[in-house]
DNA sequence: GTTTACTCTGGGAACGTTCACAGAAAATCC
DNA sequence: GGATTTTCTGTGAACGTTCCCAGAGTAAAC
């Protein structure tokens, strides 16, 4: 390529070394910021570095120090669920946070087919990444075992792993759904229903389980309907289910916000007033959870903090710390709004 | 740390040289597919590598090479509207699609401040990446620069460059509010507004020049409002600011979906019927779109393919391509729903 | 004044590949 | 059957760092 040809070679710690007069060994301790140092040896070998225009080869250090100083952000989700899910986003900036504070790079790789799940095991172990921030909804995920077989420094971020070498952060999903439910419970509804979510996640299970642990005695299986999504046609078509299995409902937990909002524009279109006539609560307090009029009461996730807390925990382990074992579960919090 | 004792030393290509007794040069040209390699020393080469577990070191093949076989992905946004612009994430999936089928790695950067920016900078002169791909929604951008003088190849998504050497991949702003306006004004609508937004990005300046070209002498400057983000927020503002401005409006172009939808409550609010009493259309055919009632007439932005495209553009500069000056403009199309 | 400790420097070796080259072996050509 | 081409193989060198060691100089301790 023409370019090539014209972009000049790119300088290398021996051309600081020749243009300071000072040798390579001693460029390396200034560039790293080692001791024993002279001032005047620091001064000559800054000056050089500007001059030649320096800056460190990656490829080289990372060679001989075996280790690579990015971090690999490993996100196992079907893709059209990567952008419907709110919390999603919120992780993936809280670790780019802070691994870039940490200097440190983040690869993001995107994995859906299980071909693709080989080839992240490949990345893994090729030491392309030194530890990982693995984002995923289910327990026993292929992946889970790749990384604990690895001895990778690793995190999960979502649920508890079978795998107690790899930490997890995640929230507690059953005692949220719980808290939410005891809450709605409080406001004197006494038929209150569930649309339930994913219940091939964990999350989706435990959001379930806390709702029948809140109701005990006065749960009814009736007023639970199920979907595979959290999404907001899920939210359309389990409201229309729950208000012809029991017109007389009164409460709605709904698994996520966007179900929450599904839910509440078929009450507007059944006529039903919220909170009125029947309370709503959702999870996640994301986007939507404002949104909807009236506003949203949900339990609030801490998305950013998850994702901080997982490259942290990473970062930890890098520096040589014991992973802990178990994990590390994140308060929730409910935010009470105008729907309930 | 105690986990390093533990961990058996990563066996490299002369251990399989030796087990397989064929000599590195060879084993390296099986590992890579090269011509010239007998059948039989491919064999013993492949059984070699399973027996010992070989995988390929990363930074030494890119020190040799003097390439990573990674491209950064270059996000520069306020972190809040990461997750609020629905492209984006659609951005990201596509370039990530077409990295990862080329055996490509995506290294993505986010940043913010400019502290960051000079970062980032850094990184790409650094060799960390053969390439990259710049989302950025103003033109005059600082990376910008950077990239034109690194002469690394790189494709911008989202609007024309000042750079003639950087390509861009975008759609034509413009020409797509213009039709969508026009599209409005053939439904019979008299008085029809604007609520233009992000007027300090390229998109949302280009929207305001095609709705003003499409109304041509109709165009009334008091129908016209403004505000800084494209939001939900933002249209629930501008649509009671219009209202109050001009009680007779009759037509109205969303500057994004999510402006809209906040317009389209706010008419809800007032009694005003969609599309009985005023017409409204969007930009972007997101989420937001179908889950309004009624449903959205929209443009539709083809953000995985920019995503796609931009990535194949720095492939095949990689390649050896020369980049095309200018840019490609994608086509959109419009979507005719029911809000009009 | 000798030991001991600390500070600072330079250069060899190594990290694990790929590439270029030379040469052997096999296939093809006249 | 010799010359030429093609296929295949092994080895030395290089990529640009960091680490380690030896040694020189200087300061502190006895």
């Amino acid at each position: 390529m023409a370019r090539d040809s014209t972009r000049p070679r790119r300088a290398t710690i021996h051309d600081v070394a020749r243009v300071s007069g000072i040798s390579r060994g001693t460029v390396s301790r200034v560039l790293n910021g080692e001791r024993y140092v002279s001032d005047q040896a620091r001064v000559a070998v800054e000056a050089a570095v500007k001059e030649v225009g320096y800056v460190r080869n990656t490829a080289a250090r990372n060679l001989v120090t075996q280790r690579s100083r990015a971090v690999a952000l490993v996100v196992h989700e079907p893709h059209s669920l990567v952008l419907e899910d709110p919390n999603i986003g919120n992780i993936l900036l809280g670790t780019n946070a802070v691994l870039s504070e940490a200097d440190y790079q983040m690869v993001t790789l995107i994995l859906d087919s299980q071909r693709d799940s080989d080839r992240v095991a490949e990345y893994l172990r090729g030491g392309f990444v030194d530890g990982a921030i693995i984002l995923s909804a289910r327990s026993g995920d292929p992946i889970a075992l790749a990384i604990a077989q690895l001895g990778i420094p690793a995190a999960f971020v979502g649920h508890p792993t079978d795998t107690p070498d790899v930490p997890f952060i995640g929230i507690d999903n059953t005692a949220a759904a719980r808290g939410i439910t005891e809450r709605l419970m409080a406001t004197g509804r006494r038929r209150i229903g569930m649309i339930a979510a994913a219940l091939d996640r964990d999350s989706g299970s435990d959001r379930l389980s806390g709702f029948t642990l809140a109701l005990g005695d006065a749960f009814d299986p009736d007023l639970v309907v199920r979907y595979p999504l959290y999404s907001y046609q899920t939210g359309v078509d389990g409201m229309r289910e729950l208000l012809e299995r029991a017109p007389d409902i009164d409460g709605v937990f709904a698994a996520s916000d966007a179900v929450a909002a599904g839910a509440m524009d078929v009450l507007r279109e059944w006529g039903r007033s919220v909170p009125g006539d029947i309370g709503i609560v959702g999870f996640d307090d994301s986007s939507w959870a404002l949104r909807c009029t009236p506003a949203l009461s949900t339990v609030r996730q801490p998305a950013d903090a998850l994702g901080r807390r997982a490259a942290q925990q990473v970062l930890d382990q890098l520096a040589g710390a014991e992973p802990p074992s178990g994990g590390t579960l994140l308060d929730t919090e409910i935010v009470w709004r105008d729907s309930a």
